[in-house]
DNA sequence: GTAAACAGGTTTGCACTGCAAACCGAAATG
DNA sequence: CATTTCGGTTTGCAGTGCAAACCTGTTTAC
């Protein structure tokens, strides 16, 4: 066993933010990140998920500040839509940094 | 909403292997991909995990038969060995590659 | 009219998870 | 002797993600 030095952007993803490493909530934020606000079939088509997993995920994402959901009816039919907070965007920014370094580190 | 199409490789996140997404399995991953193999009281050193939860987490992978583990003596005190298998290594390059790819697309 | 289908979501049920803390046997120490 | 340390394993439990069931209103079919 000799020694292989581990570099600490790789030790310091066991901090990493839970709430967007979820793979369904990474994808969910990539994409509420890149818009200013999004409904919940565009979401749906954009990430591939389930509708229940879908209003699982937000609700959580919700629950965290990180995103806020309005709901509202465009005529008879009601729309859903989200938007990324301040404190989303910045936790998104972390993750994704943390994410980058690590990815560096990795070995080719 | 302007239409922001995300890419693929960001969306393939939705299918990493999860045993080594979670963040403390990827230290241990991390650290046994490097070596040819590791004792308890080295991964613990390298991970910065407890005793408990680096023990359950090696359990996890030696049940997916990403790891092999084989109890010892040194004389009198017990030394346990972990050794990723071929097959452990491999899912190991396929999560590397992916995060890697999930890294580019993330946006800067 | 009314039954059936559909749209847009939410809620539920449950197996599984990660973590902290408790536990364990053997060896060393006082 | 008893107590502590070493090298781990097991347990308890709150929280998780997923699939499937459900719900409310609207539209379509007859």
């Amino acid at each position: 066993m000799t020694d292989y030095a581990l570099h600490d952007d790789v030790r310091e993803v066991v901090d990493i933010d839970r709430l967007i490493h979820e793979p369904s909530r990474m994808v969910i934020c990539a994409v509420l990140y890149g818009v200013e606000s999004a409904d919940f079939l565009y979401l749906l088509r954009q990430t591939g998920l389930t509708k229940g997993n879908l209003s699982s995920h937000l609700s959580k994402l919700e629950k965290n500040s990180y995103i806020i959901i309005k709901k509202t009816f465009e005529g008879k039919i009601p729309r859903t839509i989200c938007t990324m907070t301040d404190e989303g965007r910045e936790a998104f920014n972390i993750y994704r940094n943390a994410i980058k370094r690590l990815a560096k580190q990795l070995p080719d």
